[in-house]
RNA sequence: GGCGGGAUAGCUCAGUCGGUAGAGCGGAGGAAUCAUAAUCCUUGUGUCGUGGGUUCGAAUCCCUCUCUCGCUACCA
């Protein structure tokens, strides 16, 4: 039985360009996404861009464009990077478009008319170099901003407030008892940790003297909303929550996906709001780390050592990138990234992949005119070695989405390479071609080989979705729907031709600059 | 300061229930020559961050400390 999923990333602020956590992120949704289907299911895949809040509103000043203008140019660098990503988005949210305005400004009133959202004064220390509120321990010694070296006003201001902590026990008691909820289980306990004390009143607004880039108030036209609380929504007014029949059957398969720096807006805030407005937590919250420099070192511009996603697409190709996020995330902390692991990466690709397709079919092309030789008993122990492989990939394929199985596909995408790389290798299929007598063998090894690198070509198709089309259609594989069909003979006697390099060599130059 | 994560082979990391440490990459040696000089085989005695405790036995549980990263809300 066919069922939704709905997977989400984050919307992504348009203040800067999309950098590489963007891209992964988005990579592994649109992964999770491809694995669904595979299993017949019906996923949906939303993303976007966060378009309000005090820095898109000074970015776009200093640049000096009409807002719109701006905001559609940057959130089109993200769509274009998810293009070239071959992302397979269903929605792209756009937190500035009418119809999402229109679906936070009824929460915000129906919540206002429930007496959830109250207005209170607020005092506090603000830095008017930073444009935000300090609190005692953000200051040095002296008390000044550590940032500008300048004292802090004090500020009272009257802003509205969502109250969080009559859910606190609620949420502490949900992430209890559903201990996959948050995943990987170590943000769980974090998200308990903050959950340990009371929580503060959160607030949801912002005069417009300070930020006018947001949605205002509907019961109060001199504020805005606080981006979060915009943001967030997005999770379901991208779904047309209140008029989509089917919200409940959709929601109730969704997962978050989201970098560790948000885990506390998606796991306090939100599933409180979601509470308050009557709607289940999301079904699951899958959490990753980031990205960092070789060695340890924090990306950063001087340094030179930032990963731009877009000129690792240019030199290496979408799909070794894929393949390099999918399989250098750990599920507990960060992960290493630079254009020499890049390019390891691709070579790993290139030496164990590329070069069994490149083998076997230039050898078959070779000696028995490109035809498969489909029509061949294999022996026990070649159908072992399928079924092996085979077995692999579908109980990963069983395996709920996560992170840890992921990265369970991408190893075994590697390992059953080598594992028929060396198998090709010990069965020598160029010294049996040149003995008439050992042309069954020879059939066999040929055979066997070609199914293997057709299932691995079909497990890879979340994690590489090009090549492992390239690799499917190599063999006369149909690819306008691929599934989770690990049968381990399914290849037909038609001629193939040999195609280019899956992973030709590169440039050397591309890269070092 | 508080909370949380990490600390395991040169590098990046796995290690589920506690039972004398694993993978990939790199390095070294060899085989092979079908292939994008790609492949295959062989090769790792590491104080499992420190000190202590529990145990017949701990990388694995408990405590101390050190280093490191993140969060600590109104910047996202």
């Amino acid at each position: 039985m066919s069922q939704y999923t709905f997977i989400t990333t984050p919307i992504y602020y348009t203040n800067g360009a999309p950098h590489i956590g963007h891209a992964y992120t988005t990579i592994l949704a649109d992964a999770m996404k491809k694995i669904e289907q595979m299993k017949g299911n019906t996923p949906l895949l939303s993303t976007g861009t966060d378009e309000h809040g005090q820095k898109n509103q000074h970015s776009c000043e200093k640049i000096g464009k009409p807002i719109d203008v701006f905001l559609e140019e940057q959130s089109a660098l993200f769509k274009n990077l998810f293009n070239r990503l071959n992302i397979d988005y269903d929605f792209f949210v756009r937190t500035s478009a009418a119809s999402h305005k229109t679906i936070v400004s009824r929460i915000l009133q129906n919540l206002y008319d429930r007496g959830l959202i109250i207005k209170k004064n607020y005092e506090g220390l603000y830095c008017e170099g930073c444009e935000q509120f300090k609190k005692k321990c953000d200051l040095d010694e002296n008390g000044l901003c550590p940032d500008h070296q300048v004292k802090p006003k004090v500020i009272s201001e009257e802003n509205y407030f969502f109250r969080l902590e009559p859910y606190r026990q609620w949420l502490k008691e949900y992430i209890t008892n559903n201990p996959d909820w948050i995943t990987p289980r170590n943000y769980a306990k974090e998200v308990l940790s903050m959950l340990e004390e009371p929580l503060e009143d959160l607030c949801i607004s912002r005069p417009k003297s300070r930020v006018w880039l947001g949605i205002e108030l509907p019961f109060d036209k001199n504020f805005v909303t606080y981006i979060w609380f915009d943001a967030l929504i997005n999770y379901i007014s991208t779904l047309d929550w209140e008029n989509n029949e089917k919200f409940e059957e959709i929601w109730k398969n969704s997962y978050h996906l989201l970098a560790k720096d948000i885990l506390k807006p998606h796991c306090v805030y939100w599933p409180i709001m979601l509470k308050a407005i009557g709607i289940p937590p999301v079904h699951r919250c899958i959490v990753h780390g980031y990205w960092i420099g070789e060695g340890g070192i924090k990306m950063s511009k001087s340094l030179g050592n930032v990963v731009d996603p877009n000129e690792v697409i240019d030199s290496i190709g979408t799909d070794a990138l894929r393949f390099y996020l999918l399989n250098n995330m750990n599920s507990t902390g960060d992960a290493p990234i630079s254009i020499s692991l890049l390019l390891q990466g691709y070579r790993i690709l290139a030496n164990g992949l590329g070069n069994l397709q490149m083998r076997a079919l230039k050898i078959l092309d070779k000696n028995l005119n490109g035809i498969i030789p489909a029509e061949v008993e294999l022996t026990n122990d070649d159908k072992k070695l399928l079924q092996d492989i085979s077995d692999s990939f579908k109980s990963i394929y069983a395996q709920d989405l996560s992170l840890s199985m992921v990265n369970e596909l991408t190893n075994q995408i590697t390992n059953a390479c080598s594992l028929v790389n060396g198998y090709f290798s010990s069965e020598e299929p160029w010294i049996l071609a040149k003995d008439p007598s050992k042309s069954n063998r020879f059939k066999q090894v040929l055979k066997t080989t070609l199914e293997a690198l057709s299932l691995i070509a079909t497990a890879a198709y979340p994690i590489m979705p090009k090549i492992s089309k390239e690799v499917l259609n190599s063999l006369n594989i149909p690819t306008e729907n691929i599934i989770t069909d690990f049968n381990i003979e399914k290849l037909k006697s038609e001629k193939i031709k040999v195609p280019e390099p899956l992973f030709p060599p590169l440039e050397k130059k591309v890269l070092e600059n």
